[in-house]
DNA sequence: TGACAACTACTACCACCGGTCGTAGTTATA
DNA sequence: TATAACTACGACCGGTGGTAGTAGTTGTCA
């Protein structure tokens, strides 16, 4: 997972995957492939436009140069497969991101995320106030 | 605040600005400047290294693009002020990325955060049950 | 008061990267 | 064996960050 960037003003996967690249992520995953082709991409994204081959191809390389993919060659031709999950790449993202964040920012990010859970919901708060009444009465150290 | 990207692989403020810019803003708010012209910055910068005062106003003017620092005429210059400190700047961009986060990732980021409290240290500790207290005394329901 | 030095903005250049594809090489098949 | 299908490599373009050259304006000193 290298190279990834986070653009704040996108939404969904495009919040940290270009356009193309998270169009074809969402497809590989929404199709379930243990793996797949460039060809089977193309094909898949050929429904709903008009991409020339070489683009998807271009643009699954750099997936995997972000170790979002791996590949074997079979043949001639490369058969790609996933590194991880969708559920799994976001919250590896999400983690990633939380721990690049400055100290000011981790703070901020407790208090926003408590503030959140404040106005959701209320048993989730108090879960969370009892695992660190658990932690600190508990075995602390 | 436009056109911010988040670089998990940089620490600190490099997290959300680009190596110059950033060490620009680091520049700005150690210095406590409440208005600046290039050529402040310009001369801050020498100090370290050397750097063509055109390199220092350009990227002050893209950090003026990004909404980072307000700008007016003084004569033939223009004197810049911070939009925001650097708290506040830093807690602004983690509610941004927060919030773009998907639906996961606001879980994942929520299980980070239980994930933390189990680790946390007493002062951590507290500052969360302050927080959590805050929340539900402040205005329950 | 005119010429030069200092200062500052505009604009350009380069490198990197994502989206896009042309081209050439390889395999299969008729 | 000629041709169609398929695939990888490499290239081009637009956008952006780091860098600075150039030209225009102001102040100053002889």
């Amino acid at each position: 997972m290298k190279g990834i960037r986070i653009r704040p003003e996108q939404d969904g996967l495009r919040t940290s995957l270009f356009d193309l690249e998270a169009e074809i992520m969402e497809i590989v995953w929404a199709n379930g492939w243990e793996e797949f082709a460039v060809s089977n991409v193309h094909d898949a994204l050929s429904q709903s436009r008009e991409i020339a081959y070489t683009t998807v191809m271009t643009t699954v390389s750099r997936l995997f140069d972000k170790e979002l993919l791996t590949r074997r060659k079979q043949g001639r031709r490369y058969l790609y497969q996933t590194t991880m999950g969708r559920t799994e790449f976001i919250e590896a993202m999400t983690r990633e991101v939380l721990n690049s964040l400055p100290p000011v920012g981790q703070e901020a990010a407790m208090a926003l995320l408590v503030e959140r859970v404040a106005e959701a919901d209320d048993a989730e708060l108090e879960r969370l106030e009892a695992l660190i009444r658990d932690r600190r009465g508990g075995h602390h150290g």
